[in-house]
DNA sequence: CGCGGTTTGGACTTGAGGGTCCAAAACCGA
DNA sequence: TCGGTTTTGGACCCTCAAGTCCAAACCGCG
């Protein structure tokens, strides 16, 4: 089981042209033919390097696609320090999944994959990692003392992300990102103002 | 093609069966065996009351589930004019999706038939209604002075309706109500707050 | 050059599942 | 009771796609 250098690379191309398969037009159901098709493959070489078929191949791309989430986002998503940081970060979000459209190839994917086990850990680790640098980032504003101490950061962060994917799933249907950015503006102005449940004799 | 009392019946009862099949235990795919075996019919049947066979079978499921998803809600959703209807609301709304676990029929459906047109026409409609029952009841609260004037009402629903949508994703990843409940705080305390974005020299 | 391995091609098997069809049963109005 | 219509059972067909297998090509190495 030990691969070559040349199979090492055959592997990674075939995750990539499926990735990249997924990506471009809607695919309703994905098989192997076609990703065979897509990457100039034949049937043994899936097989070869994904032994447990389909379930892992796509997986493996679930797992790919996930990381490009998160590095798209970058550098914002990783130092959100400043009101500025953040106004960005929501902006590349935005222009991201505008271009995306109402495809998703990560919800593509996962959706095919969702019977087996490993596909909710991929979500949930995306889901963890996005969280944790929200968190990370309403931390930096409160310690600047742009944001009330009094906020819950993570629990903040956990609406971030829970907005977030609320506005990809209706951009998948509507195909619009109304909805996103309205969600994204009134958790920011949220922050901005001050945080959950002032007390009233403030 | 007239149906008899009879045959209504027995389409309703398809129907349900299939939307309480759905609803049970997590099944990957649905087939129509499977659907068969829930409502004890025959395959003749099948086509009978759905001559479009699996695809016009589960819409209407879909339809039917999606249904369910508002009713579910009510009363409060429908008379949301009193931060106490809020809270209610959001109660319910927690509630059932704690329930409901990550298992979710509808999008298990939608996932199934997503390739078809009508699916994303029946998500659509679900998530416009939704979001005019929550208009209506911030206009309500801005007429009785609760919601500061200056808010837009429609893109705050919207907020709501995205910020619920992700919620309700991530419970289905995660299995919690954790993301759920901080977005749907979040989002109240910001409607409380004096809504997006307030000008600075107010 | 020959010998181990890895890599590749592609024909073949297998099974699941959607959809068809016909005939039997039940139903209903006259 | 009778004839037409609706409803139901279930055997059958047919396609599509996952997975298997074997042999050929390739590649590095002594």
């Amino acid at each position: 089981m030990a691969f070559t250098a040349k199979g090492r690379a055959t592997r990674q191309r075939i995750i990539e042209g499926a990735a990249g398969y997924l990506r471009s037009d809607d695919p309703g159901n994905v098989t192997l033919d076609d990703i065979r098709a897509a990457t100039s493959t034949s049937k043994s070489q899936l097989f070869h390097y994904f032994p447990n078929g389909k379930e892992e191949l796509l997986l493996a791309v679930a797992q790919y696609e996930s990381d490009r989430v998160l590095a798209d986002q970058q550098p914002f998503l990783g130092s959100l320090d400043s009101w500025d940081a953040w106004e960005q970060w929501r902006r590349v979000v935005i222009g991201r999944y505008r271009a995306q459209g109402p495809r998703c190839p990560l919800a593509a994917l996962i959706g095919q994959v969702s019977t087996v086990p490993g596909a909710a850990d991929v979500t949930a680790s995306l889901l963890r990692r996005w969280q944790e640098h929200l968190r990370r980032g309403i931390l930096a504003m409160q310690e600047s003392g742009e944001v009330a101490p009094h906020v819950d950061a993570d629990r903040t962060a956990a609406a971030f992300v829970a907005g977030t994917q609320g506005g990809v799933i209706v951009l998948r249907s509507t195909g619009d990102t109304f909805h996103l950015e309205a969600v994204l503006d009134a958790l920011i102005s949220h922050l901005r103002g001050g945080g959950p449940a002032r007390p009233a004799a403030e």
